[in-house]
DNA sequence: CTTTCGCTTGCAACTCGGTTGCAAAATGTT
DNA sequence: AACATTTTGCAACCGAGTTGCAAGCGAAAG
């Protein structure tokens, strides 16, 4: 994704292209996997903490990126692929490895549908797996 | 749960009982949903957070709590249903309130067995339903 | 072109849950 | 009783996230 991607993407999402936007955009679309702010601020030196906080706070308002809990006391974004600007449906399982403590985005595993007891109401699901990745498991 | 029932648990999960990890083990038990330790602390005036949290680790590492993590950036205890001592298979789905903050424990559900990719070994499997409780449904 | 207004940014300070060092209190052992 | 071990409370600390504020920047108005 290109600069110019970038700024089309953003716009689709009513956000207002900027350079740290671009390069918080261009930063998670690279990783193929979801980023805590911390991973996203030690691949972009040039942002402070709080620009990056901000950055994200505006995305997730925007449906751009969403936000996903894995166990490890910190927060992961992951750009939404679900069209523009509907209810987050991008419903998925995640995969948290215990060793080198990087999330996998489980896109292949589909959620069965649960139903709630009665009078519970859902929105959101939240499907999380530990446990040891490919590249782990080889080097133990 | 009284006093002595308290010391029979801990003894059978190898714990010295003291006053107050009685304390702590009553109110999981009487609390029927898993509390943060925010909420114990404020259940339980007479502790002090640290030991809370030492008695709460203590626990844990002898697998007679086991942790959930809601989404509400406090981790959750809960004690462990399952037989003692082996690996805790307590394997059931939660729901978060987003209105009071509270989380429940939808033991009906049983969880689907989801294959993970070749090559990810799973230890543990988190399903975390958010919405609306049904006290909170009936004020709105 | 310059002023003005509003949005964006970086810095520093702060919050809050969780965690630890340490010394005092409680408990157990000889 | 004297000593060793464990448990406890307090205060200090940590790290992720969050916010106030002033400076920077860019677009619109004069």
């Amino acid at each position: 994704m290109d600069t110019n991607d970038c700024e089309i993407l953003l716009k689709e999402h009513d956000i207002k292209p900027t350079a740290n936007r671009n390069l918080v955009l261009k930063a998670l679309d690279e990783a193929a996997r979801p980023l805590s702010m911390l991973e996203l601020e030690d691949e972009i030196e040039t942002i402070d903490k709080s620009g990056i906080f901000r950055t994200l706070r505006l995305f997730v308002d925007h449906h751009l990126v969403h936000v996903i809990e894995d166990g490890s006391d910190a927060v992961r974004y992951e750009l939404c692929h679900s069209s523009h600007d509907e209810i987050d449906d991008d419903q998925h399982a995640h995969f948290f490895c215990q060793v080198c403590h990087k999330t996998y985005c489980l896109g292949e595993i589909s959620l069965p549908e649960l139903a709630v007891p009665q009078g519970f109401t859902a929105t959101s699901v939240n499907y999380l797996i530990k446990g040891v990745c490919p590249h782990c498991s080889k080097c133990d």
